[in-house]
Parts: structure tokens; sequence; C-alpha cells
RNA sequence: GCGAGAGUGGCGGAAUUGGUAGACGCGCCAGAUUUAGGAUCUGGUGUCUUGUGGCGUGGGGGUUCGAGUCCCCCCUCUCGCACCA
């Protein structure tokens, strides 16, 4: 055996062994319980990024153990393929979007087999394959049937160099968020996916996800939105007219001042007085030329305009003035707020600007404010006056007394508000999934008939990224009978976002190749839920939402019988390292930089600050380049030992370097003493033997298996992994039982085969074992190796720590109090005082509680 | 502003139920080996005093025999949301 550990001459042979044996090969005949280990599957790039190795290291060290424990695991991966790179691609080097994504497949396929992970390859799929989204247009023609689809004219966040719509969520400080540039509104027809529908459930069964984080739940929450209020009837003075408003704040009503309205309000156009008309008209294109964006910044100057109209205060007849104001939204609630500026910040500046009346109609106990003298809104508890028939009731009682009050006269009911909205799915893209629907002049929208599917997306396209999507110029992709009347008709040439298709990837890994419909619910139900989930935490709101709504989509059209996609979920943090930056060159690459100096211009090089590792900022690391260096098993050790997974990783090519010696350490463990445990086969009387040894082997076995199972805590396994192999080092090799010691030697290599499966497989062969390491299974601990006879005590007098005893482990509590007080040092400090009373904790301290 | 999380040596981080703060690693220091360097092995390494002692987990209070951990107040940082009616 080779004395020195050279990474290449173990990976390639083991990861062609786990190949050809289909090591990892998920099976539902057995009778092992299943277990589905999941990671976010990567947009094929072309290359692997440090953030993908700490994903799927992770997710590794989960697969490879579970599947010691003996469970079934389903370890899939596969591309989230379809998007706007791809297209990007073809306009600057003219490759259509397919060969460059396939090509990038491929090498991206390469590099993650270098890494060693346990996946199982023959579910690999991705979602630009017709065999994938063929079966995402039925989904769609069946929510369509549901009423879940559905097609509706909005304002929409248009980008124009993208030449495509944005969710809100895609939109970063009024930008693009993949190109950067500046959005615009535009009123398109666009179709949407009915997640309002699920409102409720998404929201409430967010209090039954205990495997997942509190902080993604909270802003799933947050994000849904929900809100308890009501809805007011104000009539308008002198016509038939209603504005209908929505607020928490019912018990406010009589503070009500004058109401604000959106200037997109369908009813402005009827409430404007003639005098009002000009300064109304101009205030309105002003506001049109805001984007969305702007309005809803919080820095906005709050500005708004008399339409000239009033409306009727339902509960006091009062008359309000009506008011148009830019910071009223038409999207959210009615789009027209009751303002109450004694009682609402935004109202009280409103009110403050345009010399409008503040009424007090909540008083906190024990204080008056008057309308004058105010300087700030009072949002706080208190209880009514000025309100009539409700003064002296506390607020929030008055809340449901108002609105029932309302509701029994017709002009007003409790309701329910979601920030939540319909998710908007049209893109104007070609790669991407064909949304399967024709306009016929006679017949209107006609979805696809299933028969037809797939609606297969057209290679035949030239990309030039001008003049919007390519589909939408593709004579031979737009030209199609109506399948109704048989008219000449029209393809829908938008495509799906790129969401969709992550929505329910991790449903068909259950059954990736079924041909007769979306999901083979046998294998579907058999796999799912995802026992967990993986991935960064950006994808918080948006990809975890959207795949919880598709779940309970796919539930509803009988597909499968789960609710919830994913049992437990961790967010794993980023991938940080130092920036360094010279003054002439700008930002630098590591290898840019030597001894401090930029390797360009030789002056000294500023460093920093630690960011997330980004081209940009040039501080990033290349998987590959690590790889040829320290081989993978290096790669994975660093990722999961220097932070645990759910915090940011701080990048230290010193700790990676940390962790490739002690691969050689562990490697040399079994080295320089293959010939000593040669004589150490027969383990049975290993019990007989009491050894310090032994027994931090059997404590490590423990302690490795609980930080891993459930805790992922896999940096204080490693940690205690390198302890014992400190103890092997330390021990006397002359003394030491030969099986002990080789008990010890394979613990180690047993134990860290989750983490660094090739060097751990080497070393299992070379102690003599064939078939690969997880024929073992995983090591058991002996309870009665960890059972000391003897146990150190601490001992404390009022709390500080004065001595050190040693003592019988079943020494009773008197004999351990004389044994404490009979410490010289606890004796010293003791002396002369008067003992109150002493605490005894088994197997930790003993304190002494002394006075005077 | 609202919500969530964090703050521990020179650095990354441990401390799972309130019980020896700083495991493990990096860095640094010393020794061994070596022609030398590297690699490897061994030992040391919170801080102030160096006396068997004091101080120490962002700051201030509190509960307790005992607090990094629990409670109250404050500071700083990170993330998410935000004219949300």
């Amino acid at each position: 055996m080779e004395n020195q550990y050279i990474p290449e001459n173990v990976e390639a042979k083991w990861q062609k062994f786990w190949a050809q044996n289909q090591s990892f090969k998920a099976d539902t005949q057995t009778e092992k319980q299943k277990y589905y280990l999941l990671e976010m599957f990567p947009y094929p790039s072309g290359r692997i990024h440090m953030g993908h190795v700490r994903n799927y290291a992770i997710g590794d060290v989960v697969a490879r153990f579970k599947r010691l424990q003996g469970f079934n695991v389903l370890h899939p991966m596969g591309w989230d393929a379809f998007g706007m790179p791809a297209e990007n691609a073809a306009i600057e080097h003219g490759t259509h979007p397919g060969k460059w994504t396939y090509e990038n497949i491929d090498s991206m396929r390469v590099q993650l087999k270098r890494i060693g992970l346990s996946y199982d390859w023959s579910r690999e799929f991705a979602t630009c394959d017709l065999d994938y989204y063929r079966w995402e247009q039925l989904i769609f023609l069946k929510m369509y049937e549901q009423g879940l689809a559905y097609k509706k004219t909005s304002h929409v966040n248009w980008c124009e160099d993208c030449q495509t719509v944005l969710a809100n969520e895609q939109v970063e400080d009024g930008c693009c968020w993949r190109c950067h540039n500046q959005v615009v509104q535009k009123e398109l027809d666009q179709w949407f996916f009915r997640i309002t529908k699920y409102a409720d459930e998404l929201l409430d069964e967010t209090w039954n996800l205990k495997g997942w984080p509190e902080k993604v739940l909270a802003m799933q929450r947050n994000w849904i939105g929900k809100s308890y209020g009501c809805e007011i009837e104000f009539a308008v003075k002198g016509t038939e007219g209603k504005v209908k408003v929505f607020t928490t704040r019912p018990d406010t009503l009589c503070g009500a001042t004058f109401m604000s309205l959106a200037p997109e309000h369908p009813l402005v156009k009827t409430l404007v007085t003639d005098d009002q008309r000009t300064e109304v008209e101009a205030f309105i294109d002003e506001v049109s030329r805001q984007d969305k964006i702007d309005r809803t910044s919080g820095e906005l100057e709050k500005k708004g305009v008399f339409t000239g109209s009033y409306c009727i205060n339902p509960l006091n007849g009062e008359e309000l003035p009506i008011f148009l104001a830019n910071f009223v939204l038409m999207d959210y609630g009615t789009g027209a707020v009751m303002a109450v500026p004694a009682h609402d910040q935004r109202d009280f500046e409103f009110a403050r600007k345009y010399h409008l009346p503040v009424k007090v109609v909540i008083q906190p106990e024990g204080d008056s404010l008057t309308a004058d003298t105010l300087e700030e809104a009072m949002t706080g508890a208190g209880l009514l006056v000025n309100s009539g028939q409700f003064d002296g009731v506390p607020n929030e009682e008055a809340k449901e007394k108002i609105a029932s009050f309302l509701d029994e006269r017709g002009q007003g009911r409790l309701t329910v508000n979601y920030r939540l909205r319909d998710w908007g799915v049209s893109r104007q893209r070609y790669w991407g999934t064909p949304i399967p629907v024709i306009y016929c002049q006679h017949c209107g929208t006609v979805p696809v008939p299933e028969k037809d599917l797939p609606v297969q997306l057209p290679m035949d396209v030239e990309i030039t990224g001008e003049g919007g999507s390519p589909l939408a110029r593709h004579q031979d992709f737009l030209t199609v009978d109506c399948p109704t009347c048989g008219a000449p008709a029209r393809r829908e040439s938008d495509t799906f976002d790129t969401f969709v298709e992550s929505s329910w990837y991790f449903a068909r890994y259950a059954c990736p190749q079924y041909a007769e419909a979306p999901l083979d619910s046998q294998e579907a139900n058999y796999w799912l839920s995802v026992d967990q989930y993986i991935g960064g935490i950006e994808h918080a709101v948006m990809h975890l939402l959207y795949a919880r709504f598709f779940t309970k989509v796919l539930r509803d059209l009988g597909l499968v019988d789960v609710s919830e996609p994913f049992t437990n979920l961790l967010t794993q943090g980023m991938v940080c390292k130092e920036t360094q930056r010279c003054d002439e060159h700008g930002w630098l690459y590591p290898e840019q930089v030597e001894d401090g100096k930029c390797t360009r211009c030789g002056q000294s090089v500023a460093l920093g600050r630690t960011e997330k590792m980004s081209k940009s900022k040039k501080n990033v690391v290349d998987p590959n380049q690590l790889i040829a260096k320290y081989g993978a098993d290096t790669a994975r050790l660093f990722s999961l030992f220097a932070a645990p997974p759910e915090k940011d990783l701080e990048w230290n090519e010193q700790g990676v370097e940390g962790c490739y010696r002690f691969l050689g350490r562990i490697w040399r463990a079994v080295h320089d003493n293959l010939e000593l445990i040669g004589k150490g086969q027969n383990q049975d009387s290993l019990k007989d033997i009491s050894s310090e040894l032994r027994r931090k082997t059997h404590q490590t076995i423990k302690k490795v298996t609980e930080d891993v199972d459930g805790r992922f805590h896999f940096n204080t396994a490693i940690a205690s992994v390198m302890e014992l192999v400190n103890a092997i080092y330390g021990c006397d090799r002359n003394k030491e039982n030969p099986a002990v010691l080789r008990e010890a030697i394979e613990s180690v290599v047993r134990l860290l085969s989750p983490f660094v499966p090739h060097i751990c497989e080497e070393l299992w062969q070379r102690l003599g074992y064939e078939g690969g390491i997880e024929a073992q299974g995983w090591p058991v601990w002996d309870a009665e190796a960890l059972v000391t006879s003897e146990v150190e005590l601490v001992v404390q007098v009022n709390g500080k720590v004065r001595g050190k005893i040693k003592v019988a482990a079943d020494s009773d509590n008197t004999l351990l109090e004389q044994a404490a007080l009979a410490e010289p040092n606890v004796a010293r400090f003791v002396e002369g005082k008067q003992v109150r009373k002493i605490i005894c904790v088994p197997g930790r301290l003993i304190n002494v509680v002394v006075s005077g």
C-alpha cells in the first residue's frame, strides 16, 4: 500500500465502482422503509460553483447515511433546463438554446460525477425534455378545466430588454433581476394560475410544517398576507354610486375625514367634477408614468388631488371629500381607503399636507388627545369618543360591533383580504414550455385537445434578441386549425414561467419514464412527500410556495394523495469569501494575487469585506480546480466542516489545506497500523477489554450518529472523529490490544464514509473487505463500552470551580460530599465558613454553598 | 416601521435539558526529524497577574447554589417584508 494519500488514484476508481454496481439505484420492491432525499436541481449554466458543491455535499451525507442505516433511499438529480440564459447565449453565440442546454448538461453531469455524489442517475431528466414538459401541458389543461388557469388583462412589469413579463418578486429596485434593465408598466393578456383559491390552505398548513425553518414559514405567511377587516360602502353624494373600502380598523370609522382612491379606480371618471377635471387628469397622467415599483417604494412623496365629489359616512352621515392618492393601489383591497388621519400615520401626513381636518375618535386611557395638538397618528388602543352610540366602547370590541351594525343595515360586512395575488405564468419567451392553447376567431380561446398533445417547441427558430419572442414570428408553429370548428386559427406563442417546471419535478422523479400520465400515482404515493429537501434560502417564497400550491392542485386532480411536498426543509447558507481589490485593476480573482500584491501591476491589494461568492466581485473558487488540486473528498470535507449547514460558510484556503492534511492523517493511521491490526481480526472478546481507546471509539460512534441523524451538525460530527483519530495516534501501540485498535480504525473509516466516500471505500478495501463499505451498514455503539468505573467531578464553592476529584462512578451523595470537602483547595475556600448546602449533579459536579 | 435570526479567543466555530466556556480545525510559538525548506510527529496557545488568584460569551439589570443558555431594557449586524388600508 502506498504510504501517501493521492486522491486521483482512488476517486475515479470508486466512482466507476458505484456506477458499475448501480449502488444508488432506488427500488420499490423492498421491505425497507423509504426515504426521499432531494436537493434543489440546478440550472445547467455549464459550470458548477461552490454553492452547488456545498448543497450537494450536505445532501449526499444524508443520503449515504440513510442508506447505511438500511433505508430505501431515493436520491435523484436532474436539470431545471428552461430559461433565459440559453436564449441569451443563442443571441451572443448563435448556438441554439437546446444545443447549448444539452451540452451544458453533459458537461455539468461530468462535473457532478467527479464529486462522487450518490445519485440514482437512471432517473435523471431535464425539464426541457419533451417527455417532461408534455405532461406539464396536460396538467395545465386539467387546471383550465377546473378554472384554476384563466386569462385576464393586467398591468404587468415589463422588461424591454428581455421583452418579457416579470413577476413582482423578479423586480429588484425597479430593475429586472436578470438583466438589471429598468422595468416599465405594460398592459397585456396573460395566463394566471388561481393560487389565491388555495391561500387559506397554504397559510393554515404553515402551522403544521414542523420540519421547516421558522424563518421560511414566516416569510410565506407574510407573503400570503391574510388580514381580517371590514368592507364598508360609502354612498357618493348626489348619485347612485357607491365607493367600497376595505379597512382593518372599522372602529375608527367616525374619525374618517376624507376618502382616498387609487388613480386607476373605475369610479374616478364619474366622480370628477368639471372644475377639477384638468387637475385630476394631470395627476392621473403623472402617476401613470411612475412605475409600480416606485409607487410602492415607501420613499415616494405622498401626493393627491381632490375630485370635487363627496361621499357619505354610513355611520354618522358626515360628508367626506373624495381624493385620489398616489399611494393607494388598485390591486390591494378595493382600491379605496377611508382616511382616518388621527389614527393612521399615512393619512395624518396627507391631511396635514392638504390641510384636511383631523378628528380624534379613540382616547388612550388616562390621556386626552386633541386634533390640534396631535403630532403624529395615535395607533394604539383606547376607548371610542366622538362616535355616537359607540362612545366609551374599547376599540378592539368596537371593531366587531361597528362591523355587525353596518352588516345589519346592508352597508358593510366582515371580510378577509390577502396580499397574495394570482400567479401570472405567461412569458414572451422561446425557451420554455408552450402554453397549449389555440385562439380561433369563431370559438375564442380553445385549449389544445389532449389527443393533440404535446405542443412541441419548434427547433427551427432564429433567435436574434429583437422583436419579442421568436415563437410569435414562427408561422409554421402559429398556424393551426381550430380543433373545434376547423377554421384557421392561431396558437398561443407564450411559454410558461420556468417556476412551473420546478413546481412538480420532485413528483416526476418517482416515475420519470412513465408514459401514460404526468404521474404514476402508485409510485408517486410511495415516494412522496420528500422526506428531506435541501436548498438555498433564496427560494423561501417563490419556488417553495409554488411547489406547495402545485402539490395541492395535483392532489385535487387525483394524481397524488399528499397535500404537502416537503416534510423537512433545510436551507443552507451561502458560500462567502473575502474580496480583493487593486486600485488599478479593480476586483481580483484569488489567483491574480500573490503575497498580497496584484500579479499584473505589483501594487498592494486591499482586502474587502467577506461576501457571497460571485463573478462580479471575483471572489470565487472554481470547484473543478479545487478538485484537481485536492480531490473531491477534501472539497466535500471542507464544505461540511467549516460551518453548520444552515449558516453561511466562509471560504478559507488554509482551512482546505487542513482538511486535506486530516485525510492524509487517516490514510496513515490505516497504513502505519495495517500489519499490527492484522493480528486483531477477532473482535468477539472485545467486550471484556477495558480500554480508553475502546470507550472513545464507542463515544464517537454515538456522537456522530446523533449529530448526523436529524440534527445535521456535520461540523461537530467530523470534529469528534478527529478526536478519535487523535486518540489513535496518541495510544501506546505496544500495549494496546490489536483488536481494539482495529475497531477504532475501522470506526473512523466507517463513520467518515458518508462525508468522504472515496477515501473511505479505498481504506475499507485495504482493511481487507470486499464489495464496498455500504455492505457493512452503519456502526452501532455498545452502551456497555461507554460505562466507566471512575469519574472525574468538578467541585465548586459558591459556583466557582475550586478543584476536581476522582470517585467511583456509583458513589452515593454522602460519599461525594465527603470527597469534595476533603479536596485540599476546596477545603481552603470552605475553611472558616458555614456550609449551607451541597448540590450534587450526577456525573457532572458538586457545588458547596457556604456563607460567612 | 413590521417580522425572523445572529453577536463567544487572532480566525472558522463547539458547549444538545441551566451544570468545568472556548471541543475540533486554522493561525501562531516551541521541540523532534531533516543538509535546508516542505511534509510529518509531539507539546503549548482567552486575558491580566504570574502566587494555590482576578477578569471573561455585544452593554446594563434580574432570577438561581450555579447563566453563553431563562426573564426585562438597550446597542450593533444580517436577512425578509413594507405607503397593505
